[in-house]
DNA sequence: GTTGAGCGTT
């Protein structure tokens, strides 16, 4: 098949170019600052994340760095890929995301549809909402959730273990006062 | 101060 060869379509090998680069294989002690000192040799960052874990809060061994330019992160990408930092050799690749994902709200995703009109609502809700293949690329969900109604997550009241735990050890800081 | 495949939250 001649098409398979004719452009190369990007893939999670062969990610485009991006102003986003994916640092792997760091050791954990490596910081934000140690990987900002680095690249900013190739051009002026706009950014730069460890990747954390949840759980115990340390590195997770990767990280992200943003460059403003994208010749700037080409050149980091060719240069810092292969480098050895803090023992570990790194690689360096363009990143197939581009953001942390948004927390998911867990709620109602849709718009209050305040008709003013009120006349008949009928295709308010479905399927009309498609962007373009940005979606499909990992790109950022994020603008979406820019438009989110933030009034319908909010969390109920604090539940009655968090206020028992409170008065307990609000009760336990008052010291009794001896005579 | 574990390693080491791996694309994401504080």
């Amino acid at each position: 098949d001649a098409r398979l060869m004719s452009h190369q379509r990007s893939d999670n090998a062969n990610p485009d170019p991006n102003t986003c680069l994916g640092v792997f294989g760091l050791s954990l002690y490596t910081t934000e600052r140690d990987l900002r000192e680095v690249f900013s040799r190739y051009g002026p960052l706009a950014g730069v994340n460890v990747v954390y874990d949840q759980r115990t809060g340390r590195s997770r061994g990767f990280a992200f760095v943003y460059y403003e330019r994208i010749d700037d992160a080409k050149e980091a990408m060719e240069r810092a890929n292969g480098m050895e930092l803090d023992g570990r050799r790194i690689r360096v690749d363009y990143s197939i995301t581009k953001r942390p994902h948004t927390p998911t709200p867990g709620i109602y995703m849709g718009r209050p549809t305040h008709n003013g009109g009120g006349g008949s609502s009928s295709s308010s809700g479905g399927g009309g909402r498609r962007r373009d293949s940005y979606n499909d690329r990992g790109y950022d969900r994020y603008d979406r959730y820019d438009e989110y109604d933030y009034r319908y997550s909010r969390r109920r009241s604090p539940s009655p273990y968090y206020s028992r735990y409170r008065s307990r050890s609000r009760s336990r800081s008052y010291s009794p006062r001896r005579y």
